[in-house]
DNA sequence: CTGAAAGCGCTTACAG
DNA sequence: CTGAAAGCGCTTACAG
C-alpha cells in the first residue's frame, strides 16, 4: 500500500544472475567485467528500471559530493541581497566544474549551529565567520573543511576578505573631500553569529577605516551619528526613515552595504527629499543595482563572485588535501563615484 | 597518517558502557532511556567530539531532508538571472519553515540528466519540463516526486504557471495599440532540456499570444523578424547588435523576457541608440531591475517569488503524502507600462 | 572475469 | 529502562 518499492542492488544481482559486485561494476567501472556480463546487468536494470541509489552510494563512499553554503541569515534576507547572491553564483560556478552540487543551508530550528551540525556537506562556506563561534567548534569537532568570506583572520580558518579598513578609509575620504561635516554612518550589526564586538570583524574594520579618515581631519562621529541595523532593503529603509525624523539632517549617510544605502535612498524618495542635492548616500559591495538606480550610487566597488569563486576554490584544495598557498586570500576594491554624492559647503 | 578519525556511535557506546540503542536515543527520543544514562552518554559525547553523522542517520531513516533545485542552464546563467534567482528564494523560504536545505544542482559532465540521475533530495523543482524528456522518466523511475515551474502542464506533472499566452497577447497588444507596426520578437529557445517545437512549452504559449494579436490586426510576424536566444544577457546584448545591423530597423523589439530586453538596450545604449525615442523594448518578468534601469522597462510582471513558493509548497505536499488540491496552479500576471515602450506613428 | 562477505554509521522492532 | 541484532543499499579488498 505503501506505493512501489524501487529495486536494489540485490534485485538486479538476483534477477540477472550475477552478484552484487557485478553489478556494481557493470555501474561505476565496466572494464571490471566482461562486456557482456556488463550488457546483460545493464538490460536488467533498465528493464526492472534501477537506478542505483545515490544516497547509498555516497554513503559508502564517504562523501556527499556537494558544497554548503551557511546563509547568514533568513533565507528571506540572505538571498534577497544581490551581494550574496553573487558570492553564491561564484561558489555555484566552482562547484559545478568539479561536479559537485551547491546545497543553501538555513538556520535550522533558528539554529544555524543546528544546521550545521546536520549538514550533509562535505565541506563548508560561510560568510562573517569568527574562530570563537560555536559554528567553528562544531565544524571542527565534524572535521569538516570551511572558509570563510568576509569573517574575521585567524591561522585555523581560511578567508576570502577585500581589504575593508582601507576600503573604508578611502570611502570616507571621498565623501569628506567632497565637503561633507555632517556625517551619520549606518554600521552592520556584527553578522549573525558573531559575538559583541569583535576587533577584526568586518563591520569592526571598515568603521575603524571611516574613523581614522576622521580623525585626520580631527573630525569624530558622535554615537548618535552611528546607526546600526540589520543588512537588509527593509532595515535600510527604516534607517532612511529614522534620519530624516532627526531635528538635524546630515548632509551623507554612509552605509556599510548597498542594499542599505538603497533603502535609505528609497525612504528619501517617497519623503521627496533629493538625492544628491539635499542629502547625499554612499553605500560599498557594487551591487549591480548600484549603477542602475537613479541617482546612480557611490560606493566601494568589491568582486562578490570572485569572493565565491576563491572561496571555493580553497576549499575543494582542502577537500583535495592539496596545501592551500595562503590562508588568507585578499582581493582587490576599487571606489566608484557616481551620483549619489554631491560636492557640499557650508 | 589520514588524520584523525571521527567518533562513531560505537565510540561512545563502548567509552560510556551503554548500547548503541541507548547512545541513539540519547539524542533522537531522550524519554526513552533515564535521565541519568543520557546525562552520562551526552558527556561522553562531548568528551570525545562526538556528532552523529547526519549522512549515515539519513541514509537509515531513508531521506535527506533537502529539496533539489534543477539549474536549467549553466549555473553562470542560471544565478544570473534575477527572474531565476527570486524563484530560488521562494523555494528557499519554503525549506527553511520545513527544516530542509535547498540543493542547486547544476548539469553534471554537461549532462542534466546525470545530475538527476544523482540528485541527493527528497524531491526536485525544475524549470521549463515537460513530460517526455528524459529528466522525467529518471524522476519516475526513481521515484522522486518533482514540481516544475514554467513547464508543460500534463496529468502526470504539477506545475506552477501564469497564464503565459494571455500575458503574451496583452504585451503585445500594448504594443501594437501604441502604433508599433514594426516588430521584432525576440523569442526563447525552448528550455535546455525540451525537445524542439513543443506546442505547449512556454516559449511556444508566449509566441501564440503574440500572434494572436498580430493577426487580430491582420499583421503577421515575418520569419526574420523572429529571433531566438539564449536567456541570458550576453545573449540579450548579441541580439541588440543584430537588430541594429538590419537595413531596416524595426520600432520595437518584444523580447520573452527582461534579462534579455535589457541585454538589448545596453546594446542600444552603447550604439548610441535612444530608448525609446529611436527605438522600443518590452520584456517579461518584472525583475526588480526592469524598474530601476533608464528608461525603464515595459513588460509582464509575474511573481517569481510565489511561483517558487507555491512549487515547494506543492512538493512538501506530495512528499507528506497530502493530496494536491490542484495540479496545475496559475497564479495572476499585470502588465506594467514604463517608459522603454513610446507611442509611435508612422 | 567473478562472487562471498565485511563494512560504512546510524535506527528501531523486538525481547527482556 | 536497556541491549543484541537486523537492516538501510551500496563498495571493495580479497580469494578463487
Amino acid at each position: 500500500m505503501q506505493g512501489p518499492k524501487r529495486p536494489t542492488i540485490n534485485d538486479i544481482a538476483r534477477e540477472s544472475g550475477f552478484s552484487k559486485t557485478a553489478v556494481s561494476f557493470a555501474f561505476n567501472d565496466p572494464s571490471r567485467i566482461s562486456e557482456k556480463t556488463c550488457q546483460l546487468i545493464r538490460e536488467t536494470a533498465e528493464r526492472l528500471g534501477y537506478i542505483p541509489d545515490p544516497m547509498a552510494r555516497n554513503f559508502s563512499l564517504r562523501r556527499h559530493l556537494s558544497i554548503g553554503f551557511l546563509l547568514p541569515q533568513v533565507v528571506q534576507y540572505s538571498l534577497q541581497n544581490p551581494y550574496t547572491m553573487q558570492v553564491i553564483q561564484g561558489i555555484g560556478t566552482v562547484c559545478e566544474t568539479h561536479g559537485y552540487t551547491l546545497t543553501l543551508i538555513p538556520p535550522l530550528h533558528k539554529s544555524i549551529t543546528e544546521a550545521v551540525r546536520n549538514a550533509a556537506v562535505d565541506g563548508l562556506i560561510t560568510m562573517g565567520m569568527q574562530v570563537d563561534m560555536d559554528i567553528v567548534s562544531v565544524m571542527q569537532t565534524r572535521l569538516l573543511p570551511y572558509v570563510t568570506i568576509d569573517g574575521t583572520p585567524d591561522e585555523r580558518m581560511p578567508s576570502v576578505n577585500i581589504q575593508d579598513e582601507q576600503a573604508s578609509y578611502d570611502l570616507m575620504n571621498l565623501v569628506l573631500s567632497s565637503g561633507h561635516t555632517e556625517i551619520v554612518v549606518i554600521a552592520l550589526s556584527n553578522d549573525a553569529f558573531a559575538k559583541e564586538g569583535e576587533a577584526d570583524s568586518v563591520p569592526s574594520k571598515r568603521m575603524r577605516g571611516f574613523n581614522r579618515a576622521l580623525s585626520e581631519r580631527n573630525l569624530q562621529l558622535d554615537e548618535q551619528n552611528i546607526l546600526v541595523c540589520e543588512c537588509t532593503l527593509e532595515d535600510g529603509k527604516r534607517m532612511g526613515k529614522l534620519i530624516l525624523q532627526r531635528a538635524h539632517r546630515p548632509t551623507c549617510v554612509v552605509a556599510m552595504s548597498d542594499i542599505v544605502a538603497i533603502g535609505c535612498m528609497l525612504s528619501f524618495k517617497e519623503a521627496f527629499v533629493q538625492v544628491p542635492s539635499e542629502i547625499s548616500v554612499v553605500g560599498f559591495d557594487d551591487i549591480d543595482e548600484a549603477a542602475c538606480i537613479n541617482p546612480s550610487l557611490t560606493t566601494v566597488s568589491q568582486p562578490a563572485k570572485e569572493k565565491g569563486r576563491l572561496a571555493a576554490e580553497a576549499l575543494f584544495r582542502i577537500l583535495n588535501k592539496e596545501e592551500l598557498t595562503s590562508a588568507h586570500m585578499e582581493i582587490p576594491y576599487t571606489i566608484i563615484r557616481r551620483e549619489s554624492l554631491s560636492d557640499h559647503q557650508d
